[in-house]
DNA sequence: CGCATCCCCTGCCTGC
DNA sequence: TGCAGGCAGGGGATGC
């Protein structure tokens, strides 16, 4: 599920659940998803009240009162759920029963109001962990990571600077967290769609001989962008897997343009040509050899 | 260092 | 119908 528009959506949704309220209990119900929990990893939640709830790349962030902020992926099919306090529309019920839980559901967030908040993941590429604040931005994970896709900081001088000369492909660059954060397979062959960029071409096909940006970065920077802000505001896309916290779905998978679109006609006017999919680093690309250039 | 490949894991879909 | 194989939105480890 999970590039940055679903991230973001996840986090829109556990945002006025999370913040400001306190964690009575961590559940944790196995003992590692990608990594191994720290062993004392659901006494050091429990009892935090979440004072914001953040998103850098892919990972959301629950700053939490004490000095430790929460880190968490969701891999590849991680999908939180929110269930209400049992018995909110019967006063009268003062017994509350449990949420059932299922085969994946791995975390379970009990939150002071009685709801709960339920980490789900098939795969367990996902993971969780604690990072003290003041070690949060040297921390490995975030320390080399590049700068987000929707910020001011990405211009054609930066990705000239990290493109420059590299012989990696475009898409294997965009999707190089070390690059530019938050994109994935899906929005990469979107942006690249839509900016008429092959995703075969180098990288550094982007970049001057002087290493100054080439024309087409910042039509790429504006692409990569609009395909975001259009993915959020569809609450990003569903494939096989629940994006939003309500069980709801996203919706942008209606916008594809060549994800998941093999031999589909291309969309583009004047454009006579036709998706095709490949395998590039092990990964399916798919693109329009027609308009894409 | 840059780059490519393999792998973690489960579920679902396809083709035989 | 059953089963083997391939593939899936991410990214860390390894090796050249």
């Amino acid at each position: 599920m999970p590039e940055l528009p679903e991230v973001e959506t996840v986090r829109r949704g556990l945002q006025p659940v999370l913040e400001g309220r306190r964690i009575v209990r961590l559940e944790q119900r196995r003992a590692n998803l990608r990594f191994p929990f720290s062993p004392d990893f659901a006494e050091r939640v429990a009892g935090q009240t979440v004072t914001s709830l953040a998103r850098r790349a892919k990972y959301l962030l629950a700053d939490m009162t004490g000095d430790e902020v929460l880190v968490m992926h969701l891999g590849m099919s991680g999908s939180f759920r929110i269930d209400a306090p049992q018995g909110t529309d019967n006063p009268g019920n003062f017994h509350h029963e449990r949420a059932k839980l299922s085969q994946h559901d791995h975390v379970v967030f009990h939150i002071e109001d009685g709801s709960t908040i339920t980490y789900n993941d098939p795969r367990r590429f996902g993971f969780m962990l604690l990072i003290p604040r003041a070690e949060l931005a040297d921390h490995a994970l975030f320390g080399k990571m590049g700068i987000e896709p929707l910020g001011n900081a990405l211009t054609p001088q930066y990705l000239a600077g990290k493109f420059s000369g590299r012989t990696t492909s475009l898409k294997a660059a965009l999707l190089d967290q070390r690059n530019v954060v938050g994109l994935g397979n899906i929005y990469v062959a979107e942006a690249l769609w839509r900016a008429g960029l092959s995703p075969k071409r180098s990288a550094g096909s982007l970049v001057t001989r002087t290493g100054r940006p080439g024309k087409h970065l910042e039509p790429l920077i504006q692409t990569i962008r609009a395909v975001l802000h259009e993915a959020i505001e569809a609450g990003g896309s569903s494939l096989r897997d629940h994006a939003q916290t309500d069980g709801s779905l996203g919706y942008f998978q209606h916008r594809f343009s060549v994800y998941d679109r093999e031999h589909v006609a291309c969309s583009r006017p004047g454009c006579a040509g036709t998706i095709e999919k490949f395998t590039q680093n092990g990964r399916s690309t798919y693109w329009c050899p027609a308009c894409q250039r």
